[in-house]
DNA sequence: AGCAAGTGATTATACGTATAACCAAAACGT
DNA sequence: ACGTTTTGGTTATACGTATAATCACTTGCT
């Protein structure tokens, strides 16, 4: 033993199962330091003794010891946090990026944090101020308005913090985006129903639900016209907000018999599953039989799609893939420090086919 | 100015954005000290003038003042985040509690951390080593099997950090349930189906899912034996999971005829919606009409009932009330240094009807 | 023999906040 | 005029970890 080792001995007020670097040390009989090299586990700086490594791997396993993150985020000044801000972490499809995030984060020895966004104008500056107060190594941001969006930028630019969105079309140049292939899986969808012989399609979507919805609107006529497919006005139904007391109306309207068969649609796509499924029971009540007399193709794949009467045809977001993108990217610039460049990633998405759809009549 | 102000100046390597008290103090020329009083916002301790508490908030916001929440948090011994753990968080009924645990921690400073348990044989030890890394100030527990309970119980009591299960059936006496009042939701339910006129009342469930529904079930033949009805041993379908290709051939047998018409049940309470929602299309596809042949009541209400063909009557279950009140127990206990004693919170369940019941015929 | 290089540690200090303990000056009472 | 209280702060230190700088001792080389 070399060297005095001046540990101040019998801090008393020890809190309950408190084991520390420094209580290791006394045992073992050397400095916190070294206690601290060895169960950093990173090979450089201090050499140890492999017998000393071991005895000190020992007696942490045999005092219980957990390492204090609180202390060693102070210490090394990074958190090993990433937050996640969303107004719908009550919804699957948020709960799903969550546990995609959560995955790599735990991997890379991080966790999520759900930020707060709660009621009808909740406090973004309170919540984002937080963000930087936990001093989180990464922001996942999803369904966030502009203006909310803006305030997360100047919140998380002068602590060099990296956002990543998810899902959120903005168009950005500070800050990466995680989104799915919208275009992709509508394309896929189309040539399904056209292979089935449906060529009058509409498309059913709530608008001022989030922006997603107003854009697979667009990104579907614009495949109507690549396909050479004319798309009446009155086929694309663009309600408020995706509530069945709102939808099936318009559904109901275009429907509702009164005019020559032939100029009804016998296909819808949709801007989401839910959306999907109180199409195809409008359409049922009107007398419709789904798939034969209408084929209907939902947006997102949630676990009640397998469920719906029939089981859903739907284009499926893979969460869970944006959730683990965004997170990866996040801890890369943690790790590089990366200002966090204007990139973008697109995650396929591909086509369940269930039992919604069938060839047109 | 009494005293002398001495901090060590220009510091040099300043991290990006970092402004802390000691800057704050050198610009408004007090100490350190002072400013953590001041922001700390408690009138005990120590006095300020009244003049100089508004310079040095002043100062904080010029300067974008956020407070360290890491430093703080070893600096008091207290972390203000609670855990969540939970095999399910990308279900709707996982993720509507932690909005609501969300709700009330971050009313009272503090924030939800998702711990990570994925896959089959998720790494539980390893998971709750990093509740204990974290120093938690509480942990909300969902949906554990009863050997993840003893471990988590092994690894919070010595840093004694109470525990809150949420909807987990295990007798406790050592922690805090907080569950939903299922037998009293099962009630309102069999009495809205009896006062429709149904007597001949089936049940269906997936005994593996989740001892939830196995505790359901029990509750169920409970009741009908209280209302003096009469239970056939088919017509209570226990299924291993809440999987269409399951469910559908168990309900198909016990609904298709073969058997006089009077020997079916008229109506089926379920252990969760989408049991209902397979039960509802099993049953159109034997020709019955729901709700006219056959009335259905789910049990949860996830979004996806009121999407549901018909809209699904169902017990409502308070995912968000069950987060609060999870979330202010734990708070309590991190406040009163309270043990957490083996109490239980019963929420309150409620009956939404929608169109998925009529009288029996 | 003498010096460089390597081994296996130690000491010292920073990180940012909270808080107990202390202190100087002013106001006040008798 | 002198002790006491009040006001308005200051100093010092703890919290547990990470890490740069240093040091004693051993080994190897010429």
């Amino acid at each position: 033993m070399r060297g005095t080792i001046n540990e101040k001995i019998g801090s008393g007020g020890e809190r309950a199962g408190m084991v520390t670097m420094s209580d290791i040390a006394r045992r073992v009989g050397v400095s916190q330091a070294t206690v601290s090299y060895v169960l950093s586990g990173r090979q450089s700086g201090v050499r140890v003794r492999d017998e000393m490594r071991q005895r000190i791997l020992q007696t942490a396993a045999d005092l219980g010891y957990r390492r204090n993150d609180m202390a060693r985020a102070m210490s090394s000044g990074k958190s090993y946090v990433l937050g996640f801000v969303t107004r719908i972490a009550g919804q699957e499809s948020s709960a799903r990026m969550m546990v995609g995030a959560q995955e790599v984060a735990s991997e890379n020895g991080y966790s999520i944090q759900l930020m707060p966004l709660h009621g009808k104008s909740p406090d973004y500056a309170a919540a984002f101020a937080r963000l930087a107060e936990q001093r989180v190594a990464g922001v996942l941001a999803l369904n966030l308005k502009v203006d909310a969006i803006e305030l997360l930028r100047q919140e998380t630019e002068r602590f060099e913090i990296p956002i990543a969105f998810m899902d959120d079309p903005p168009p950005l140049d500070w800050a990466m985006r995680v989104i799915s292939d919208d275009r992709g899986g509508l394309r896929l969808a189309l040539e399904h129903l056209i292979a089935l012989g449906h060529h009058r399609i509409g498309f059913v979507s709530a608008q001022r639900e989030s922006p997603l919805a107003e854009q697979r609107r667009a990104l579907f006529l614009d495949l109507m016209a690549e396909y050479g497919l004319p798309v009446p006005n009155e086929f694309v139904l663009a309600t408020d907000w995706v509530k069945p007391e709102i939808v099936e109306p318009a559904v109901h309207a275009l429907l509702a018999p009164g005019r020559p068969r032939e100029t009804y649609p016998t296909a819808f796509l949709t801007a989401g599953d839910l959306m999907a499924m109180v199409t195809m029971r409008t359409a049922r009540a009107l007398g419709y039989r789904v798939p034969q007399d209408l084929s209907v193709v939902g947006f997102a794949d949630f676990i009640s799609a397998t469920f719906a009467d029939p089981p859903l045809t739907t284009i499926a977001q893979p969460f869970e893939e944006i959730g683990r993108c965004a997170a990866r990217y996040l801890l890369d610039c943690a790790h590089a420090t990366n200002p966090g460049s204007g990139a973008e990633i697109v995650i396929p998405t591909y086509l369940v086919v269930r039992a919604s759809t069938a060839p047109a009549v």
